[in-house]
DNA sequence: CGACGGGACGC
DNA sequence: CGACGGGACGC
């Protein structure tokens, strides 16, 4: 039935339905006979075809066995994957083919099989949602898509399964109304070019959940291996920064000292464009690296964007593994120094120069916009804006906050030290978000809208009252 | 009257 | 390492 006929013919050329061909690496000695042996107890089997040289008609040790169903293949891909068809043969490898048109031959991973895409009824939650579809198989996770806004349902949902048969089942056996099919996978950060990363909050709260590895987790790793010819040209202690403004040399200065190690900046201008354009050099690669990490497309002032690469430094490059294992170790031993660090920075700057002056070097951050220092008002003041800062893992000193917010706060109060929770009031509030990531970089900095945050510093309040009444 | 088909996520 | 088979030129 299977092999020869019309139909046979049709299910060899194209995969259909979609992921039902798998893709086989065995020893060249196995045949179709113990294939379709070892192959046939998990469905059934349409074709199989064993890839033979073309002049010798050798096994070139590679096979595709074609199923009925995605689920059916599945199934023999999971329990045959890694395991030997015959006593002392080599382990084989069964993934789902790549299809014939995609040409591609990049292994198919189950992370691409095991989530579906599914319309649903807009009153759905995700619990409806697991307990209509945990009947094929074992759940990782369901997700709605929602109005960010609202929180309302689109009526589209994701179902993440364990494996790649349980996945492939719910699509074959849900109601058709669901319009099941395998999700897309989600943008690997590994696709994403050079220039569109940018500072987020996101990579500054990874890294202070105690992820000491000052990229953004692994993923920036699998970058590294994905892209050698890249960052091994890449890879320097001096950068270049360049932008549409021309640089002040000091506010430079400071905004790329913040990273230690800064041995000089440069400023040129170029006076045909008006561009700006720098020289940064610090003392090791790994400052550089992160510096480059930190600052790339900052925005300073806000809306300049600030392109920072790296420059040729002169050194060989000769063991690439060893030159990154190197200044990887190395960054993260600077990331930790630098956690310590920037507390102690500040606290030196706001002590050698005075109070008044302590948060000039800063200044760059924001420009002229920044506001002079205000004076502090009487406690008995009331309170108009309200802020609610998180840090991670430990709040700053109270006097270095101080510091910090007398340019825009008139009245403030620590109500926690765990949790440093300042209420203010202020006029310069807009100019908080952007000085926030850059004064305390390496922190885990929230800070939300007072609006926003009026019933949590309420609840803060709260219990910091019971917890002096009951004492 | 009454519901076609459409379809994408901050991990 | 381990991709079937056909077969070629850009914004």
């Amino acid at each position: 039935m299977e092999e020869g006929g019309g139909a046979g013919l049709a299910a060899e050329c194209v995969d259909e339905p979609p992921n039902s061909r798998l893709f086989v690496v065995l020893g060249k000695d196995a045949g179709k006979a113990l294939i379709r042996e070892r192959f046939a107890p998990f469905g059934d089997i349409q074709n199989i075809c064993l890839v033979r040289d073309r002049l010798t008609s050798e096994s070139r040790g590679v096979a595709y066995v074609k199923f009925a169903r995605s689920s059916q293949a599945c199934r023999a891909m999971e329990a045959l994957h890694g395991r030997s068809l015959a006593p002392d043969t080599k382990p084989i490898k069964v993934l789902i083919a790549q299809s014939r048109a995609s040409g591609s031959h990049r292994d198919v991973e189950d992370e691409e099989l095991t989530r579906i895409f599914v319309m649903i009824p807009k009153s759905y939650t995700e619990e409806d949602l697991r307990d209509k579809f945990k009947i094929y198989g074992d759940i990782d996770y369901c997700s709605i898509i929602k109005n960010k806004n609202t929180g309302e349902s689109k009526g589209l949902g994701y179902v993440k399964y364990i494996k790649p048969s349980q996945a492939a089942l719910a699509i074959e056996e849900c109601d058709r109304n669901y319009r099941a099919i395998l999700a897309e996978p989600r943008k690997k950060p590994c696709e994403s070019s050079e220039h569109e990363n940018y500072i987020s909050y996101g990579s500054a709260e990874q890294e202070s959940r105690g992820n000491m590895f000052p990229f953004g987790g692994q993923t920036e790793f699998c970058s590294f291996e994905k892209n050698e010819t890249r960052i091994q040209k890449s890879v320097s202690k001096r950068l270049s920064v360049a932008s549409r403004l021309p640089f002040i040399k000091e506010q430079l200065f400071t905004l790329f000292d913040l990273v230690p190690g800064l041995e000089y900046c440069d400023v040129q201008r170029d006076p045909h464009t008006n561009y700006g354009y720098a020289v940064i050099q610090y003392s090791s690669a790994a400052s550089a690296v992160y510096a480059k990490y930190k600052l790339h497309g900052f925005e300073y002032p806000p809306g300049n964007r600030l392109a920072v690469a790296f420059l040729e430094d002169g050194n060989d490059g000769s063991d690439l593994i060893r030159k990154m294992a190197t200044q990887l170790v190395t960054a993260q031993v600077s990331s930790v120094v630098w956690n310590s660090n920037l507390v102690s920075q500040q606290h030196r700057t706001s002590s050698a120069y005075g109070e008044s002056s302590g948060f000039q070097l800063l200044q760059p951050q924001t420009d002229a916009l920044l506001p002079s220092h205000k004076k502090k008002a009487p406690p008995d003041t009331s309170v108009k804006e309200r802020l609610f800062i998180v840090f991670n893992p430990h709040p700053l000193p109270v006097h270095v906050f101080e510091d910090v917010f007398c340019h825009f706060i008139l009245k403030m109060e620590i109500i926690s030290e765990q949790t440093s929770i300042s209420i203010g009031h202020t006029g310069a509030q807009e100019l908080l978000p952007e000085i926030l990531p850059l004064i305390f970089s390496n922190q885990d900095v929230n800070q939300k809208s007072p609006t926003n945050v009026r019933e949590l510093i309420d609840t803060v309040e709260q219990r910091l009252n019971n917890d002096l009444t009951s004492n």
